[in-house]
DNA sequence: GATGGACCTTCCCACCGTGGGAAGGTCAAG
DNA sequence: CTTGACCTTCCCACGGTGGGAAGGTCCATC
């Protein structure tokens, strides 16, 4: 029969998203209103854990919320060209790359500065000259205006 | 002399952060108290368009407000060890190469989906198959107490 | 002077995604 | 019946950022 059914937090043990969560998705449509026992509590079947799964999964691969529900309605949908979840993924993927580009940049400019920095007791700290520069002179040491 | 002082918008445009940020940093004790005037505008001087400058630079390197505190605490200390400084940047960098890695790794899976999906008119899609898979596998199965 | 527009002030609300917790209802076991 | 685990909704918080309302100020121009 596969007709048993759990509760929220039942749910949230198998899919591995919290029940907070699972809510929280609901309220925001990202998953369709889950059946309510007579009681008021959700019930879930094998297919909404299934679609919790998949929620979790892409939720895992850094897509947000719209992009899921996207990825939601075509999985469901039986006959969608793979084209548009193609589309989807790779717009993901040119997202995610610009976010590595960023840190990534990041990253180098403070290994740069934290290799010129000795680190020891001494105040001289090209780092936070670094943070300081671009305006006129460096250091706020000198606290009064430059000759 | 030395006088001149800006207003928050000349602050903000001088600095490249917003006048918004400026007063949520301040409420926020990241920067102190700006000075008013009798009319309860905030003044900026050249010390203060520096501290934001600074800001603004430890914020593009992906500082979050706690370390731009820290940060700017030791700017304005002159005894300050660079050993100090040297750490809450090192730390920045483990975070950074953290996250990094996060985002690699997501974008590997979605290019290695991607590759494998056709993307065409046909609702064949290794990606949809990839994010509804796992269920058996990877999914704590229940193990519910035997009763 | 007055007027108008650009600016300032504070305060609230929104976003994302997540967690914490309160107040109250329900269910199953003892 | 009581107890404790669970459910419900609702509010609040976070980091940062933006939008906007309601009201006060500054300055140039008439």
């Amino acid at each position: 029969m596969s007709g048993e059914t759990v509760t929220v937090g039942e749910a949230a043990r198998l899919t591995g998203v919290s029940a907070k969560m699972i809510r929280w998705y609901e309220a925001r449509g990202l998953l369709p209103p889950a059946a309510r026992s007579a009681a008021g509590y959700r019930h879930y079947g094998e297919i909404e854990i299934r679609a919790l799964h998949f929620v979790r999964r892409a939720r895992d691969l850094g897509f947000d919320v719209e992009a899921i529900a996207g990825l939601l309605a075509l999985w469901s949908d039986r006959d969608r060209p793979s084209a548009a979840v193609k589309a989807i993924a790779q717009a993901r993927i040119v997202e995610l790359r610009r976010r590595i580009a960023a840190l990534e940049g990041m990253a180098r400019s403070l290994e740069h500065l934290a290799d010129a920095c000795c680190g020891d007791d001494r105040p001289d700290c090209p780092i936070l000259d670094d943070l300081s520069a671009g305006l006129g002179e460096r250091a706020p040491r000198e606290k009064r205006t430059p000759p």
